[in-house]
DNA sequence: CTGTGCAAG
DNA sequence: AATTCTTGCACAG
């Protein structure tokens, strides 16, 4: 009998992809209503009630529901919004500061529930929960607001008794965010991200929808195109189209062997299982940025000296910012926009070292740039610019960027992650760049009050870290000790490639018979 | 290590 | 699709 539910898993159907289906975590999305539109009501409370856009440049990034119910639109201009709707009330919204500020108050309160927080751009948030969630739940909870589509169909795993109590907590995290920030809020409850914020979408303003896995391809197959798959951009989509791939239900059935032509195994099985509302990635703890940068686009300059005024500018806009986050970058990239041929932009980027050492006498703080250091960084992108464009023919340049990164580890070698602060923590000034301004996001208070149990999370999560360079180890405790029925997703990825190759020019490769693994994963 | 491409909000 | 701007990850040479 195991022999014959081996065969079964070796197809490629729904069956054997869900068989990887996992229930065990409780993950929270929240997303801020409107977020730009809520913070500028906040700060400016006599915009309540009427409708307001934000505005960058010439177009409304973003607006208040008043606004919406007049026609105004997400990215639409400013002045088809004016025409749609007179009214409109406009703030500027280019500076980001005060969006940024509240995002990292609301991170602060995310984090009081939960180490386990990832930030996604400013205004969305995971929280993984699942250490939080009552292993033995004699109470029978109530769901706190919707479930999507209940089939009272219950999973023998738990996990909708589980799921229940996250919709609790989440009920409590949203009623802190709108009693100390005066902010409303979005929440969804699911085993995973994928499905946390889709689940999540389904009830829009101030409101928070749970998700039993029973209803997963449910809500998965309610997204109709591919491309609405969070994972899934602008690229993949064309590449799926050429494919004649233009349904979730395709995605699902398409053999993966096509997909890996088309994307590469890793790739290929990503989206194929997130088609299936699969997702294993984890909530992975947001940690100070890899990369601190600015860019401005114009619409054209041309010459060298006012690309050189543009860059001091921006490196003045750009070194504010890395002075907050206090630690030194060792490398700088410039980003350049240049105009092509007929109307084609490209862009392209060039990076290198910088050594701040050289007429500096404070080698433990960092603060404004002296004239020494901003006339050689200047100098250094201007070199790199000139990798970009040949000076000697004309050009046309539409956007410039700086970004720095480099920035020194959290402790000597592989583990520059968060989880790290835990450990090293006030009373260890060994490393080489302590910024007096900001201490590290994680209190140690945090862990030192996790039960021991979640301290083994804690614990798991460092293994997970240094890996970093391949990404994602899910789960290696519990697999199946004889076989696993996940066979080819499970194998590595160079040998999923080369099954393909294999396949390609297999005449030629069956004859060196050792590693023919590829007649065990063909349909039959 | 460097550069490109893709995705996200 | 790209608008705008910013960040992070995967991949390849």
């Amino acid at each position: 009998m195991e022999a014959e539910d081996q065969s079964d898993d070796f197809t490629y159907n729904s069956v054997a992809i869900q068989s990887s289906e996992k229930h065990d975590r409780v993950i929270i999305h929240i997303d801020i209503d409107c977020f730009y539109a809520q913070v500028e009501m906040i700060l400016n409370p006599s915009l309540r009630g009427k409708p307001l856009g934000i505005k960058q440049k010439n177009i409304v990034v973003t607006c208040n529901y008043e606004a919406r119910a007049l026609g105004v639109e997400k990215l639409m201009s400013i002045k088809t919004a004016l025409e749609k709707c007179p009214s409109l009330v406009l703030a500027n919204g280019e500076d980001l500061k005060k969006y940024r500020d509240m995002s990292e108050k609301i991170y602060q309160i995310l984090q009081s529930f939960s180490p386990f927080v990832e930030k996604l751009g400013l205004d969305e948030n995971f929280i993984d929960i699942t250490h939080k969630i009552n292993k033995s739940s004699e109470t029978t909870t109530e769901v706190s607001g919707h479930i999507f589509q209940n089939e009272d169909e219950v999973c023998t795993c738990g996990c909708n008794d589980r799921l229940k109590e996250g919709s609790v907590i989440a009920q409590e995290i949203r009623n802190q965010l709108k009693a100390e920030l005066g902010i409303t809020t979005c929440a969804g409850i699911a085993c995973n991200k994928l499905l946390a914020k889709l689940v999540g979408a389904t009830h829009k303003p101030n409101q928070q929808t749970t998700l039993f896995p029973a209803s997963s391809l449910k809500l998965i197959k309610s997204l109709k195109h591919p491309r609405n798959i969070p994972g899934i951009g602008s690229a993949m989509n064309r590449k799926l189209e050429a494919l004649g791939i233009d349904t979730i239900e395709k995605l699902q059935f398409t053999d993966l062997f096509k997909l890996i032509e088309a994307f590469g195994a890793k790739t290929a099985n990503q989206i194929q299982q997130l088609s299936f509302g699969i997702d294993d990635s984890r909530v992975k703890i947001t940690d100070k940025p890899k990369s601190i940068g600015a860019e401005d686009g114009f619409p054209t300059i041309k010459t060298e000296s006012e690309v050189r005024k543009k860059l001091k500018c921006l490196l003045d806009r750009v070194w504010e910012l890395v002075e907050k986050d206090g630690r030194r970058p060792s490398q700088v990239k410039l980003t350049v926009r240049k105009l092509h041929a007929t109307n084609h932009s490209v862009r392209e980027a060039r990076q290198t070292a910088i050594d701040f050492m050289t007429g500096v006498t404070s080698n433990v703080t960092i603060g404004p740039l002296n004239e020494n250091q901003e006339k050689k960084v200047i100098t250094t992108l201007m070199n790199l610019f000139e990798k970009v464009v040949n000076c000697d023919e004309s050009w046309q340049v539409t956007l410039l960027g700086i970004s720095f990164s480099g920035f020194p580890s959290g402790i000597e070698s592989p583990a520059k992650n968060s989880i790290n602060k835990y450990f090293t923590s006030s009373s260890r000034p060994n490393e080489p760049l302590q910024p007096p301004a900001k201490r590290s996001r994680f209190d140690e208070s945090v862990l030192q009050e996790l039960p021991p149990d979640i301290r083994q999370e804690v614990l798991e999560e460092i293994q997970q870290l240094p890996s970093s360079s391949t990404s994602q180890q899910p789960e290696d405790f519990d697999c199946p000790k004889g076989v696993d029925p996940q066979i080819f997703r499970e194998l590595p990825l160079e040998i999923q490639n080369e099954l393909l190759a294999e396949e390609k020019k297999k005449k030629q490769i069956l004859t060196k018979k050792p590693n023919n693994l590829l007649q065990y994963f063909r349909k039959v």
